[in-house]
DNA sequence: GCGGGATAATTAGTGCACGA
DNA sequence: TCGTGCACTAATTATCCCGC
């Protein structure tokens, strides 16, 4: 029972004798007394109802709090209690409880206390056993000695305290692609790889990419004389709804930044109605059906669908030859056109409008829609933490913002129709469902950074941070894995099981493919290790490098 | 039936006593 | 000195009495 309802109870209770109790003066009870007093005297209140229903609260009548209640039998008409808003308490009670909770995860990423919780296994293990190979100068007896992640090897996004024992340490590269450039590495690597990395230095994998060559846009598709491309205006309704149910069964599930029923209430219809013309929405609505040919494309593969008659036909098909090897092609190229004008479109103008909408401050943000951009802001933390991360990138100081931000709820859109407002079921499910996977990549993203932040030093002398910490992440990882929802957790040792429906595939091998990539990561400072310091290597050592090949090839199996 | 405004319920703020 | 619990009061909000 929530607190509200304990007071309701209470207040409920209460009634019983507050016709002659509390809320009845002694002026009231002699005026009710004498039939002088009872004609000239106010009616004494029984109780106030703790929430009127809606017709009652409008006409200002008494309500009994019943369902449907006295007046609304009366009259005829359906009795509803409209949602009672949160009190400024339970408002107040709401925020303190998820800064609480950041100021936890906070304290829980912080690499100090990674060092400083482990610090008395660190204890227990040097007591039971004398000095070995792989005991570390720092490794003292005393947890206060712990050491913590000097403030040279800090991430922007991911500050630790200073520490004065940072001397002679280097940091590993955590992304992918920089072992590459470890020396151990760079004396196998051919003479042309070498090259590039000789010309284009550590940032050659942004510098070829920003280099290669756009993709051409298709041309195919132009249709009237003057050369306007009106393909799109031709399109079968259904063929674009299809698609769209498509991205919403498959992208948007693990990428939840478009809510369904605005997009199909108002961004997709605006879209249709102005014949795809340049603007941000036609644009969504482009890039929607685009990732909505390859998330069909894959249903179909796994048979959740079947091609459709519609997406057979050679007329209206949006799959043409050119979208047979990237799917959806031809919308992106149709994106790519109409944002390049929108973008020339930020003038003077353009930014004066906006600071002058912003500045106006007159239309405040409803809860779906800063529900809405909780989700954008939160996926695109997420993202940026994952991307750069392994490309090696500076961070945005978006995170900087996370104490500000609410975590996402997934508010429902309320459809402007007269539409049942009662959520269904399957609603809700679904609703809960975007939740758990939502929370389980944030939960993710804070054991990444702690891997980021914890291991990835070392020292000229070939001192690593110790195994236990190591240890410790793993078995975080292995929490994190056991603890996921029933409904999106995975066996880490089995293939990925027939999947019920494709949110569940698709949500359980992104969340399965994250872990595999966090185990990587966890074990990649120890082959750093065993390449520049085999000396400092013993045969348990290479035994769990062993173990972590062998789970990076499974994972690889898994994930192809 | 409408709606002004009285009234009850709730919340927020303040001061004080008490104990660690 | 600081934290905690309690009592009290002012302010705010929601309910609904009652005159029109």
């Amino acid at each position: 029972m929530s607190n509200s309802d304990e007071q309701y109870s209470s207040n409920n209770h209460s009634l019983a004798t507050s016709a002659s109790g509390p809320t009845s003066t002694l002026v009231d009870t002699l005026s009710l007394a004498s039939p002088e007093g009872r004609s000239s005297a106010k009616r004494t209140r029984d109780f106030i109802a703790r929430q009127a229903c809606e017709n009652c609260r409008v006409k200002k009548t008494r309500c009994d709090e019943d369902y449907p209640c006295a007046l609304c039998i009366k009259s005829g008409v359906e009795c509803r209690y409209g949602k009672r808003g949160a009190t400024k308490n339970e408002i107040t009670l709401k925020m303190v409880m998820t800064t609480l909770r950041r100021i936890e995860a906070k304290v829980e990423k912080s690499p100090n206390k990674v060092t400083t919780s482990i610090g008395t296994k660190v204890d227990e293990l040097n007591a039971a056993s004398s000095a070995t190979v792989l005991a570390l100068p720092y490794e003292s007896s005393t947890t206060a000695n712990i050491r913590p992640i000097p403030s040279v090897f800090n991430r922007d996004g991911y500050s630790t305290p200073d520490s004065p024992s940072s001397v002679n340490q280097t940091p590993i590269a955590f992304s992918a692609y920089c072992i590459l450039f470890w020396p151990a590495v760079q004396t196998l690597l051919p003479a042309a790889v070498s090259q590039v990395y000789s010309d284009y230095g550590e940032r050659f994998p942004v510098i070829v990419e920003t280099r290669r060559p756009a993709l051409e846009l298709d041309d195919s598709r132009q249709c009237d004389q003057c050369g306007h491309n009106n393909w799109l205006t031709q399109l079968n309704i259904n063929t674009v709804k299809e698609l769209c149910d498509a991205y919403f069964a498959s992208f948007n599930l693990f990428t939840p930044i478009i809510d369904c029923k605005f997009f199909f209430q108002h961004t997709l219809g605006d879209a249709i109605h102005g014949d795809f013309g340049y603007s941000i929405g036609s644009c969504l609505v482009l890039t929607v059906m685009a990732l909505g040919c390859s998330g069909r494309k894959s249903l179909t593969e796994n048979g959740f669908v079947g091609q459709s008659r519609r997406l057979q036909n050679s007329q209206t098909n949006p799959l043409n030859s050119q979208d047979e090897i990237i799917p959806g092609l031809g919308f992106i190229n149709e994106t790519r056109r109409r944002i390049g004008f929108l973008l020339c479109d930020n003038s003077m103008q353009s930014c004066q409008l906006c600071l002058l909408m912003s500045t106006h401050g007159t239309q405040k943000a409803n809860e779906w829609e800063e529900d809405m951009q909780s989700r954008l802001y939160w996926t695109a933390v997420t993202y940026e933490a994952i991307i750069a991360q392994e490309l090696n990138l500076p961070l945005s100081k978006a995170q900087d913002l996370q104490d500000r931000v609410p975590l996402p709820k997934f508010v429902d859109f309320q459809l402007s129709t007269t539409f049942d407002p009662v959520t269904t079921a399957k609603e809700q499910e679904s609703e809960a469902f975007y939740q758990y996977h939502f929370l389980s990549q944030n939960a993710h993203r804070i054991i990444l950074s702690r891997v980021y932040n914890s291991i990835y030093y070392n020292t000229t002398t070939g001192n690593y941070p110790s195994t236990t910490i190591e240890e410790e992440l793993y078995h975080q990882l292995e929490n994190w894995r056991e603890q996921l929802p029933i409904g999106i957790r995975f066996d880490n040792n089995s293939p990925v099981p027939p999947a019920s429906s494709p949110a569940n595939i698709i949500v359980v091998s992104w969340l399965r493919v994250r872990y595999f990539i966090t185990k990587y990561h966890i074990g990649r400072p120890l082959l750093h290790k065993a390449l520049h310091h085999p000396e400092c290597i013993t045969l348990d050592t290479i035994l769990e490098a062993h173990l972590g090949y062998e789970t990076l090839s499974t994972s690889q199996i898994l994930i192809l």
